[in-house]
RNA sequence: GCGGUCGUGGCGGAAUGGUAGACGCGCUAGCUUGAGGGGCUAGUGGGGAAAUAUCCCCGUGGAGGUUCAAGUCCUCUCGGCCGCACCA
């Protein structure tokens, strides 16, 4: 009874405690070899610990890694903790903890969790965003950046909770009040550091056609770049000595612009509105600002807006157009002013309809009075655009707007430059001082790190300053040489920063001189594998490429592109469904299941559940699947006694070849693919007929568990060295490979088809003639009788595979 | 509304335009013999005919189309998921 499985607790402390003495994936840097860089996003150590999620990634770039280490390649497999934020200041704030503890505490947690599912990272180069050395470089990328001019401070509007004493991020606010406690949260404008990613926006969008993602994350960040071209246009307003300018993709419709709309919150309002309508205008503004972005559009169906009283001139015929306040133009994008063009917008048909203004068509086709026609079509009504198409009218009109000097060709962007800084303790800190002289200077490189000074008491500044503003011996500087006394900043950074270069810093994570060597740099970029969740397909995508293309211009950086292969895992569903989560009671606990199964049943039962990219169910049958397997494994190469099967032999034995060299072939595409659920069906292929093979030839039987090692690399260990009965490591014991002639047995099944339908089967050998096989068909008594009475009237012939005949 | 993506057995899922349902779970049967569990072997889309071998029809959300041949390509349509959302 003994022994009819492995105990995996035993082998695989065993294999763990073997690799870390032995440095087995200590990261290689042979000239000869080429290089691989598989990267998994590096998680937040929140104190919840590790959840069923994170392995899935995690699985596939460890597959990767141990197949590349196999196939000759040096490989970059590194792991770090991407560890500042909101939870363990919150925590501090609770408690009166040390962040920094708490974090430390939950580090530990982590890589013990990691290490138990045998990942093979090379912990030499581990980060910690929260570590000095580390943040040295962030802190030095800001300076740079403004340097550069590419770091500027503004008024912003923030959301501001005075209850709670502090200004929250974005993802803190739930339906305008505090996730924590429910307090009312107000959008207050305050000085805050602002990154001009804007100045990128055109790079980042056109080098995504650079690299290999999935589309819809392309998509995803084209669309939130948003770049649209167009124009604009300036307007003068009647009888007053003021003028306004509209964005517009659509210059050649100026001529059916019958009125113009301003953003509420457009300061042009106040000086236009005639007095008569002041007090609705007045009202309008106050109950816009009243209303949450969600009412204003979501809810928004109806148009509303209010008559300012005031005149516009439509440069193009001469006319005057009200002007209007209305909430669906948007201050915050374009020019927060558009000209409305009712005959060919639906959103300016819609509220021309309501309010009853002139609606007047300068396309031919389409009936404005039942909607507005959007389509391309021949310009009327639009004097020396007559009778052109959208296209040539626009640019047309584009050349007659920039030689009257009433405007010019514009390109405008959604995207907006990237909000840095946040009024916390746990982050790092931004290295600048404002001086009593009304100057700022950045803190010089030797300076650096501006480290975070330890404090026992975290609380709320309570003027919406970090917490920092209150450390007085910290924030209160003055210039040795010249006696000018200073203060910090006192902004921190938001968490997008330390992991928007942590990529780099894992090629030389030790280096004391700059943040990573450009020519290590040049040997590993771009990281050939990027897996993480999608939750993070845009902003911490595009924040990185940002950095990197600014590193690139500082000639650190090689490659324009970070990550040329992105891939984005799936979720893990909870059994019923639904997304994992402590309320719903469905999570499971990744230490429960290596306890019980073992770390590569987990392993295997992840790659295994389906595509790596769909969200599937947990199942506990599938994970006691998972299991049966690798006892399946097991039992093939291992007898009751423990004793290696004697099955297993040197001599040839052709049984298993045709198999053997599908699996190699199959598995190893599949890997490379990222198809880890196909490859393991067919490692369960080749299990299958071995079980049913009288012989098991050792050439094979080591081949197919170098296969398996990437997957369950506890027991690719344990039985490779017990089938050489040697302690070695399977890690560097090269790929297998397969013969290309040895792929299809010579006996095929062929199929017969008469007009599209199977109708018979037959046995032939592989390499039989088109002539012959067809002669086979035509011969089949099956056929014949379903030929009878027909004229043949086409034959299709696929050497090797089927028949086709049609006839009637 | 716009963009992306996906709809295949009881379930998770496989299928370079060429045998739909690989592989796994579940289920059924036989064997392994105290039972159970475990293991091994075989079967398992639906409907129908037959004593048996076997045979027929239907089948990839729905409707059309292209093709000798469609889960796969095209058009329309329904549904799910993700992202954006009055972006001028």
């Amino acid at each position: 009874m003994e022994c009819m499985t492995f105990h995996h607790e035993e082998i695989e402390k065993k294999w763990q405690d073997y690799w870390k003495k032995n440095h087995m994936f200590k990261t290689t840097e042979d000239a000869d070899k080429e290089n691989y860089y598989a990267l998994d996003m590096f998680p937040y150590p929140s104190g919840q610990g590790l959840h069923v999620g994170h392995p899935e990634g995690y699985t596939a770039t460890d597959i990767l890694a141990r197949m590349k280490r196999a196939q000759g390649f040096n490989v970059l497999h590194p792991m770090g903790w991407d560890a500042f934020g909101l939870p363990a200041e919150q925590y501090a704030l609770d408690t009166g903890n040390d962040p920094a503890e708490f974090t430390a505490l939950n580090i530990q947690t982590f890589k013990r969790q990691i290490n138990s599912l045998g990942f093979s990272y090379d912990w030499d180069r581990e980060i910690n965003t929260t570590d000095p050395d580390y943040y040295k470089w962030t802190q030095w990328i800001f300076t740079k950046l403004y340097e550069k001019g590419l770091a500027y401070q503004a008024e912003v509007p923030v959301n501001w909770c005075p209850a709670l004493g502090t200004v929250l991020a974005n993802e803190e606010v739930i339906d305008g009040k505090s996730e924590r406690g429910g307090h009312p949260v107000y959008r207050k404008p305050m000085k805050q550091w602002m990154l001009k990613i804007t100045a990128y926006a055109d790079r980042l969008l056109d080098d995504l056609e650079e690299v290999d993602w999935p589309e819809n994350i392309k998509d995803m960040q084209r669309n939130w770049i948003g770049k649209s071209v167009g124009a604009e246009i300036t307007f003068l307003i009647k009888t007053l000595n003021e003028e306004f300018t509209v964005f517009t993709t659509r210059p050649d419709t100026l001529f059916g612009s019958t009125y113009a709309v301003l953003a509420p919150e457009s300061e042009l309002v106040q000086k236009i509105t005639i007095p008569e309508q002041k007090e609705a205008v007045d009202a309008y503004i106050e109950e816009a600002n009243r209303k949450s972005d969600l009412e204003r559009t979501d809810l928004n169906k109806n148009k509303t807006g209010v008559f300012t009283g005031a005149y516009a001139i439509n440069p193009a015929t001469g006319t005057a157009m009200p002007i209007w306040i209305a909430d669906y133009v948007l201050a915050t994008y374009g020019t927060g002013a558009i000209m409305a063009v009712p005959a060919h917008d639906e959103r300016d048909w819609d509220f021309a309809r309501q309010y009853d203004l002139p609606i007047i068509p300068v396309l031919e086709g389409g009936n404005v009075a039942e909607a507005a026609f959007t389509e391309d079509g021949p310009h009327i009504h639009s004097g020396f655009l007559d009778g052109m198409n959208k296209e040539e009218a626009i640019e047309t009109m584009n050349a007659w707007l920039e030689e009257k000097g009433l405007g010019s060709k514009k390109t405008t962007y959604r995207l907006r430059d990237w909000l840095f800084s946040r009024q916390r303790y746990w982050g790092e800190p931004i290295p600048v001082i404002h001086w009593e002289d009304g100057t700022t200077t950045t803190i010089p490189e030797e300076q650096l790190p501006l480290t975070l000074p330890k404090t026992d008491a975290i609380k709320p500044s309570g003027t919406g300053e970090s917490p920092l503003a209150v450390i007085d011996e910290w924030v209160n500087v003055e210039d040795p040489k010249t006696g000018m006394k200073g203060r910090r900043d006192t902004n921190t950074m938001p968490q997008w920063a330390g992991s928007s270069w942590y990529f780099l810093r894992y090629i030389d994570p030790h280096n004391q001189e700059q943040l990573a060597d450009p020519e290590k740099l040049k040997k590993w970029l771009p990281v050939d594998m990027y897996i993480g969740g999608a939750e993070h397909a845009v902003l911490h995508l595009l924040y990185a490429r940002f950095w990197h293309k600014f590193l690139y211009d500082l000639e650190i950086a090689p490659t324009k592109e970070p990550f040329q292969r992105l891939y984005n895992q799936g979720m893990i569903l909870g059994d019923n469904n639904e997304k994992m989560s402590k309320s719903k009671g469905n999570v499971v606990n990744p230490d429960e299941v290596v306890e019980k199964f073992g770390a590569d049943t987990l392993r295997v039962y992840e790659m295994f559940m389906g595509p790596l990219d769909a969200s599937i169910a947990w199942n506990e049958d599938g994970l006691e699947g998972a299991r049966k397997f690798l006892d399946r494994v097991w039992r093939l190469l291992i007898d009751e006694e423990g004793k290696v099967r004697d099955r297993i032999t040197k001599h040839t034995d052709e049984e298993l070849t045709v198999v053997y060299h599908q699996t190699v072939k199959k598995v190893t595409e599949d890997f490379q693919d990222l198809h880890f659920n196909t490859g393991i069906s067919q490692l369960m292929i080749f299990v299958n007929d071995a079980y049913k093979a009288k012989l098991l030839p050792l050439e094979y039987i080591e081949g197919f568990l170098k296969l398996l090692a990437p997957i369950a690399p506890h027991l690719g260990e344990e039985l490779w060295s017990r089938i050489h009965g040697v302690e070695e490591s399977i890690t560097y014991k090269p790929w297998p490979s397969f013969d290309e002639s040895k792929l299809v047995k010579d006996e095929v099944e062929v199929v017969f088809q008469v007009n599209g339908k199977l109708r018979a089967k037959a046995q032939t050998a592989r390499t039989i003639s088109k002539e012959e096989l067809e002669k086979m068909a035509m011969d089949n008594e099956k056929i014949q009788e379903y030929l009878q009475g027909k004229t043949i009237r086409k034959v299709i012939v696929v050497p090797g595979k089927l028949v086709n005949i049609v006839a009637n």
